[in-house]
DNA sequence: AACGATGTTTGATCCGCGTCAAGACGGGAG
DNA sequence: CTCCCGTCTTGACGCGGATCAAACATCGTT
């Protein structure tokens, strides 16, 4: 399941030296700014770097949290992609999104102070965990990590915009473009490439995802590998037309 | 266009005595847990109210902020609602989100220190603004105002969740029906009716919001009505049945 | 009162996508 | 190797809803 991509995907974004210790790894991390440096003096960050905890070694499939468990902490991903998902009263899942290495889990149970979803691990995972009690302590000392609290939150907030259901513009296709574009973009900010990647969610939960059928991802991917946008080969992908794709993911199909 | 409902809508939400002066309507408002009490010593509450500055009377159509203006307040609806929205690269408008009375927006702008978007007036309104530095500044001294941050902002995280696109089950009035219970609960929340309504949004609005198209929107409510769902004249809208409404907007159509 | 502008409703037609179904991979166990 | 099983792909068909189009209601103007 946690298969290695062998032809298209050389640097694997997951498995690489994401283990590696200091800050190799730690200054792509959404949180590098509170770890690092970020203005912070000497003490507060070592009173900070106490206050993470190293928790992983999760094997694709284990749930990291469950929704409904009580909130106690703030999860980065360290290594591998973690998805996140309810099971509504019919008793079908629904994924509601996906987390890259360096990315932040956990926030939007700060509010009902439980966890409103699960958490599972697509492939081996590990991450590191901030007690949430301690660092809004630490917030409220160290304006800056208080400011970049706030700014992880207003980051989340944006995210919301589904493209329309416009039957002639394919809106199928702009959701599997949007999404393509989403994981480059985000994997860039990570510092790993932009255009070549790998899936470590199955079409299953892009479909469950993105609300559309699973064949439905099929039939796109190989659309878009016919129109030249896309190399793809299982679970490795190599993005070949980031503008035509940017294009289709925001339509703009006329003007 | 700012109609006033005639007939089924005794009870105005958006126009009754919410200009009152004091704590008649402060109590119903999401920061009222930093304006009133909340913990706060008489000094803390007195600075911020200092802090607070209305702004109003926008009429419907005006604008409130625009996507690109420098964040640097968030603001509380006090009268009125409004709606926010994008124009995409089409120049189409993608509508965002509605907010009533009590509820806050520009939280979304912290991030980018920009408004990601238009807030326009649906009808008339006004608002209590809050400066973002003088009030993160608060946070810094005021442990529970810092945690009303962090826990308004989480609440916003949780909202992104539309429903899926299944023929079997019309998910066009998976959406309205979800719409219109939100609507009720956020009513509900802020001492309002939770079945009696005034719909401040256009039909067009409406199904912007939900990407659906506004013909679409028509048939779901004249729908709804044939089935004793609700009561509609314009924009007055009475529910009828909330229970049998969210079992529509949830889904739960096998086990 | 007559008028156009805007918003709402309803009907007719067509197309994208969900469903069903079958086949093609691809990996692990024997 | 072969078998099995889960994931992925591709085809056929039907339905929901987008679009086009045309009445109708409502409101502010002249």
């Amino acid at each position: 399941m946690s298969a290695r991509p062998k032809s298209i995907c050389p640097p694997d974004p997951s498995g690489r030296s994401a283990d590696d210790h200091g800050t190799q790894f730690c200054h792509r991390c959404t949180f590098s700014s509170i770890c690092i440096a970020g203005g912070c003096h000497k003490s507060e960050l070592a009173e900070l770097q106490c206050l993470v905890e190293h928790v992983g070694q999760f094997r694709a499939g284990e749930h990291v949290f469950r929704a409904g468990d009580t909130f106690r902490a703030i999860f980065a991903v360290r290594r591998g992609t973690v998805k996140t998902c309810v099971v509504d009263k019919g008793g079908r899942e629904q994924v509601l999104g996906f987390y890259l290495p360096g990315e932040v889990i956990g926030l939007d149970a700060i509010y009902p102070e439980r966890f409103p979803c699960n958490a599972v691990a697509l492939d081996t995972a590990s991450f590191c965990r901030f007690s949430f009690p301690a660092i809004s302590d630490l917030a409220a000392r160290v304006p800056a990590v208080q400011q970049h609290l706030f700014r992880m939150l207003s980051k989340g907030l944006g995210t919301a915009s589904l493209p329309a259901r416009d039957p002639r513009d394919h809106s199928a296709d702009q959701r599997v473009a949007a999404f393509l574009m989403d994981l480059s973009d985000r994997y860039a900010e990570r510092g790993f490439s932009a255009t070549r990647l790998h899936l470590s969610m199955s079409r299953g939960d892009i479909a469950n995802y993105l609300r559309v059928a699973a064949e439905t991802i099929s039939r796109v991917l190989s659309r878009f590998r016919s129109q030249e946008l896309i190399r793809i080969d299982g679970r490795g992908l190599e993005l070949l037309d980031l503008a035509r794709l940017g294009v289709i993911g925001s339509r703009c199909d006329r003007l």
